[in-house]
Formats: C-alpha cells, structure tokens, sequence
DNA sequence: TCTGGGGTCCTAGGACCC
DNA sequence: TCTGGGGTCCTAGGACCC
C-alpha cells in the first residue's frame, strides 16, 4: 500500500507562512522575469488564473479582486520542503522523494489504520511547518495519486460529486485511503473523475482517448488493454494496469544521479550582442558544473541553445542548437564554460532579438576517482590530446585532498553564490540588459540570517 | 511592452553490423 | 534479370510530470 503526500499549493502555501495575512486572498507566484503563474492559491484559481498564464494577461485582477503576486523564492521553497519530506518520512520505512511538493511512502508491514494515520501526518506536518497537506492511500503509486486527487477534490469542490456520492466525498476529504472503498464506491468515484486527471495521461493523450469514447477513469479501466497499447505506447498500459490495481512502479528511495542538467532563463528584454549570450551563457555553465559536481559525476557533451521569442510575431524566428563533444568528460568549471561558450560562437547569429538561452550536460557518468600524482585516472583519454596535468593538490584545514573547483565550490558555499567565479561568467561593470526582474520577491526566512522573520512587541 | 524552468521515459527511424 | 534478414545502438522528437 503507498501513500502520495502532497502540499496544497505549495509556493502560495509557503508564502502564507510567513505572511499569515495572505490567508484567504487570491494570491500567485510568478517565474522568472515575473512573467508567468507558476502557482495559484484555491482563490486564484476559482478566478480563473490558469497554470503558466502570462502574468499581463492576469495583472488587472491586483486592481479589481484584490490578486496579490509574489516573485518565486525558491530558497525558501526548497528549504520547506526539506523539513516537510523529513517529517512525513517519519510515518513510513520508504520514502521517495518526487518532487519539491510530493513524496510517495511504501505503508507495506506498517500496522494501523491508514486513514488515521494520513490525518496525524497532515496534523504533524501544519503544526511544525504551517504547510497544509492532502494524503492518498493506493495499492498502486498510480492509484495514490489519483486517491490524493480525490481527496484535494473533495475537501475544495464537494460540489463536483454527484449528490449520492457528497456522504462519501466528504469522508475522502483531505486524507483518502482507497482500501477502505467497497469495489463499487471506488466505481462510483472512478466514474466521476476525468480521464485527464490520471497520472500519466496528459493533454494529448485525453484528447484522443475523449474521441474513442473513453472519459472517465472507469472508462479507461474498463478499455482493452492490448488495443490502447497499440494506439498509444507501454506508458498507457502500464496506467491501466496500474488503475486496476497491479503494481507496476515501485518506491524508489535511493534516487539515481540526474542524466542531465540544464540551466536556461527567459530575458528580461531581448539582447542581440553575442558579448552579452557569452556572459550569461557562462553564467549558466557554471550553475550546472556546480550541480554536476554536486552529485559526483561528470560530463561527456555540453549542448547549448538559443532562441527568438515565438511571441514576438514580428521578429525573425531563430533557435540555433548544438552539442559539443568534451574530449574527456570533465566536471571542470572551466572547462565546460570553454566547450559552452564554444559551441554558442558556432551557432550565434547577428542581427536576432534573442529571448532565451540555456545550457545543458549530456552523458554524464560517476565520476571516476581522482587522478593522484603518478596513477592514471580511470577516464578514457584521448589519443589526439596530451595527457592531462592533474591539478596540484591544495591541503585544506584538515589535510583532506581537494583541488580548485572544491575549492571554489567551498568558498561560494561559505560566502554566497557567486562569491568566486570565472571571470568570463562574472557580470560586466553598468547594468545588464538581461538582469532578471524579480520585483516582487519576499525574504528568504528560513536560509539568511539577514532575513529573518522579526517578531515585534507593541 | 509583458508569455517558466527544470526533468523523465518512450518510440521511430537511420546507421551500422554480420 | 535476379539484390536478405536480423540484430544493436544512437538520436531526435514527442509526451508527460511538477
């Protein structure tokens, strides 16, 4: 049996924490630039502010129904999620970790009733983060889900559920356990839900199930399986198989290392200087050398791309791409910012309003063990290259072994992002054209001690 | 004027091999 | 004139997720 933990709203929810006075107000926050919705709280949505809706298109709603917006503080954001995940990890052996907002426990061997566990983990969670939660118990990671989908539904729109169905509604609300359902509750709850609201199937694939006459979850259990593999793929049936109660995924709670890592951004206004896409190219470089390092592996190819806005119907459209093959995978800061700002000099071209940039590490491998002084490293050299000098070791504090990029790592740790950096990657003395707006940003209470909540008396 | 930023998995088709 | 068959690997693109 798993469960899905989720944070109602997440970003909004965090938010609320520390300003308890966004409570009950429509409120959303916003991506990079300030550009887009990237969350909604319950009041938002019910004023019909869509997920990813561009923020211009919504901005009269500040003025007529009181909608507050919020720049994304993903500081914030990622450090109440770790204290979320620790706590509901309390309740189970497993954990997978799915996303910032969500986690998958394995209840297998736990005694006890599950409902009232969901609500003691709900009641643990708001009372030491002030995050409210919604939990779904399944026999399957896909049947969590949709009983987590359930449960938010009932506790928001009770009024979704047929009349003979708002008893039972009611009782899912918030904390939904599937194994308490007879087999026709689950029927009754299954008909009532959109095939769109599964995990799994998206947009696309709705619309085609919609036109062979499948809308309903029940639908799409009842369908065959073998004809919707044909007419879709193997990630269709395994959500069939899923729904009617057959594991096909499992807990996974030992997370692999990313395959790739991407850093790009949206401008703030559209920059033509190629001077300008190297600088924030090799900006975008480090984050992820960083990242890359952070999880212990290297990389075998950087890929960069570049692009005009779609959105700017005048403009001319270019959005030129590549891969540059690194000669050995390396997790070198400066070497990838090299291969990267490469790669973009080979597919700039003047005379474009670009509105995007980004850089990604491809075939990324563990990182072999060190080169020590006089042993090879255990990386495929290249024939066509010299042998690699293995940087002189430095001696930190402890005399443990480290090398310039811990080095560098360890001081922007210490003292801030971009304390130490590459110089091509460091911003130009006057301003930049494509310095990101985040007007609206609140303080980062939990990670800076400058920012800390003030409690005052009087 | 202003339109997100990460990821994963699957499939089809081409290159290549014997 | 007649021109195989089966397999693997790689990549690009699509669909999906949050």
């Amino acid at each position: 049996m798993f469960a899905l933990v989720d944070v109602n709203n997440m970003y909004v929810s965090c938010e609320r924490v520390f300003r308890p006075a966004l409570n009950g107000r429509p409120v959303v926050v916003l991506s990079n630039n300030d550009g887009a919705c990237i969350a909604r709280s319950n009041e938002a949505k019910d004023l019909g502010v869509r997920m990813a809706q561009p923020w211009f298109e919504v901005r009269h709603l500040e003025r007529t129904a009181g909608l507050v917006a919020l720049s994304a503080n993903f500081e914030l954001y990622g450090d109440m999620s770790s204290r979320m995940m620790s706590l509901a990890a309390e309740f189970a052996p497993r954990q997978e970790i799915y996303s910032i907002d969500e986690c998958f426990l394995d209840f297998e061997g736990v005694p006890g009733e599950r409902s009232a566990i969901g609500r003691e983990l709900r009641r643990k969670v708001l009372q030491w983060t002030g995050l409210p939660t919604s939990v779904g118990f399944g026999a399957t990671k896909t049947l969590a889900k949709l009983a987590n989908h359930v449960a938010k539904t009932a506790e928001r729109k009770p009024g979704h559920y047929p009349p003979e169905l708002r008893a039972l509604a009611q009782r899912l609300a918030q904390v939904c356990d599937f194994g308490r359902l007879t087999a026709g509750e689950l029927e009754a709850v299954m008909q009532a839900t959109e095939v769109g609201d599964v995990w799994g199937i998206g947009r696309k694939t709705s619309a085609r199930l919609n036109e062979g006459g499948i809308r309903t979850v029940l639908d799409l259990v009842r369908a065959d399986v073998a004809t919707l593999r044909r007419q879709f793929s193997v990630v269709v049936e395994k959500t069939i198989r899923e729904l009617r109660g057959t594991p096909c995924m499992d807990v996974n709670d030992a997370p692999e290392a990313n395959q790739q890592i991407m850093c790009s951004r949206s401008f703030g206004a559209p920059v033509t200087e190629l001077s300008d896409l190297i600088e924030v190219m090799s900006q975008f470089a480090s984050q992820v050398a960083r990242r890359l390092r952070e999880q212990g592996s290297v990389a075998g190819a950087v890929h960069v791309f570049i692009s005009t806005s779609p959105y700017r119907r005048n403009d001319r459209q270019h959005a030129p791409s590549a891969t540059l093959p690194l000669p050995q995978p390396s997790a070198d800061t400066r070497v990838l910012i090299s291969a990267a700002v490469r790669a973009l000099r080979s597919i700039y071209r003047p005379g474009f309003n670009y509105a995007k940039a980004g850089a990604m590490l491809v075939d990324l491998h563990a990182q072999a063990p060190g080169p020590e002084p006089g042993q090879g490293s255990q990386a495929t050299l290249d024939l066509f290259e010299p042998d690699p000098q293995p940087q002189a070791p430095l001696r930190g504090r402890a005399g443990e072994r480290t090398d310039l990029m811990s080095a560098l790592d360890t001081l922007n740790e210490r003292f801030g992002r971009g304390a130490v950096a590459v110089a091509s990657a460091t911003r130009r003395a006057g301003p930049s054209a494509h310095v990101s707006r985040q007007e609206r940003r609140s303080p980062r209470y939990t990670t800076r001690l400058e920012e800390i909540a003030k409690a005052r008396a009087a």
